[in-house]
DNA sequence: GGCACCCCGTGACATCTGTCATGTCCCACC
DNA sequence: GGTGGGACATGACAGATGTCACGGGGTGCC
């Protein structure tokens, strides 16, 4: 038998992160050695307490979850990691994966495939629910460029053309074009519809 | 020393759901005898077990927390309810208060409260935030009227002012003013601004 | 070097949105 | 019975938005 799975738990909202730690403290193979509640904690608490997986929630100030997970892969590549999430958006999927997740699950699943996962990982498997992966392949990637998308996350909350190239550094023009190549490439018909749909696929 | 007390839990993510579960199995004097992720069963399950609280969760398939709530407090007012949500929205706080609810936390409050919100609203208090309670007070009620509502509702996800006119029976004209009115109420510049600012405000 | 693709810009144009004035109908309240 | 307010409508108008055609510059790939 071998020493318990030292956990970290990354989630912003204290009482879902306590209730899963409880949860997870249940099992007996099992020891969540440290939380934090911001993206931007993750990479230090991994490093500090010698973890043997993170679990990350995606929706974190400071960083998301995917961002975290691409810091903890590359500075500790030991570290296995879990994207928990409450969307099982496949844009998210495909980010998390190319950021190096190990496991991706939604928190719609049964909470007893989160101590499965944990343990599946650190096995050396990788975890994501098949009709999500099939969703992911089925949609293909992103369609919009940086810009693209950088323009429409900052139109989400109602902003005109003139604020948004203020915002930016763009003229008014350059970011009506934008918006209007990001409306025919999602094939909609307004900005409004367009932040609805990449929002609701994880491509913002 | 009297019988443990009987809760009821509703929440549509099912880890979650059991990671509070969990948390409150800890307690000794605690017992969770029925859980649903349907907001539309709470009522139910609520008659079914005889339970002394029900823990509603806001954002549930089939029914609001919300709405939920109101159903439990007219049928069986003897059971005790405690709201619990992701967002501290104003809104969301008098309308739950409005239902019957003693008891509104967010997701944010650390883990403890749960328990403990529990005992108090059985020994007859109320539990709120002062902080949230303060922002509903100050902020006032929702200045829009239904039909206000209901056309920004249609309107949040993109769709133009004729598909708006189609979907709830109305001239073109009239969507339009009553989304112009919406805007001048909430004090903004278009209909996308004033569909961020009613959702963040829980008036949606 | 040619080609594709992203970044950034302009100007013209049609359509959509938001505002305003104005009106009718119905209901509630005093 | 008057007054107010919400629901619904129209027409006119300015300004915002979306489309299109057209540029230039840069990068990377074959």
């Amino acid at each position: 038998m071998s020493r318990t799975i030292r956990v970290l738990l990354a989630e912003d909202q204290s009482m879902v992160r306590e209730a899963l730690a409880a949860l997870l403290g249940l099992e007996d193979d099992i020891e969540v050695v440290a939380q934090v509640a911001r993206g931007d904690e993750v990479l230090d608490a991994a490093r500090a307490h010698a973890v043997d997986v993170a679990l990350l929630d995606i929706e974190m100030p400071g960083a998301t979850g995917i961002e975290a997970a691409g810091q903890v892969h590359r500075e500790l590549p030991g570290v296995k990691l879990v994207v928990l999430t409450t969307f099982g958006r496949p844009g998210y999927l495909r980010s998390a994966m190319e950021a190096g997740a190990d496991a991706f699950l939604v928190k719609d699943a049964p909470a007893a495939q989160l101590a499965a996962a944990v343990r599946k990982v650190l096995a050396g498997e990788r975890v994501i629910d098949p009709t999500l992966a099939a969703a992911a392949l089925a949609e293909g990637a992103n369609p919009l460029t940086d810009r693209e998308r950088e323009v429409l996350r900052a139109a989400a909350d109602g902003a005109t053309n003139a604020e948004l190239a203020a915002a930016l550094h763009l003229s008014r023009g350059t970011v009506r074009n934008y918006l209007s190549t990001a409306i025919q490439k999602l094939a909609v018909r307004n900005r409004a519809e367009a932040v609805s749909i990449a929002r609701e696929k994880g491509w913002l």
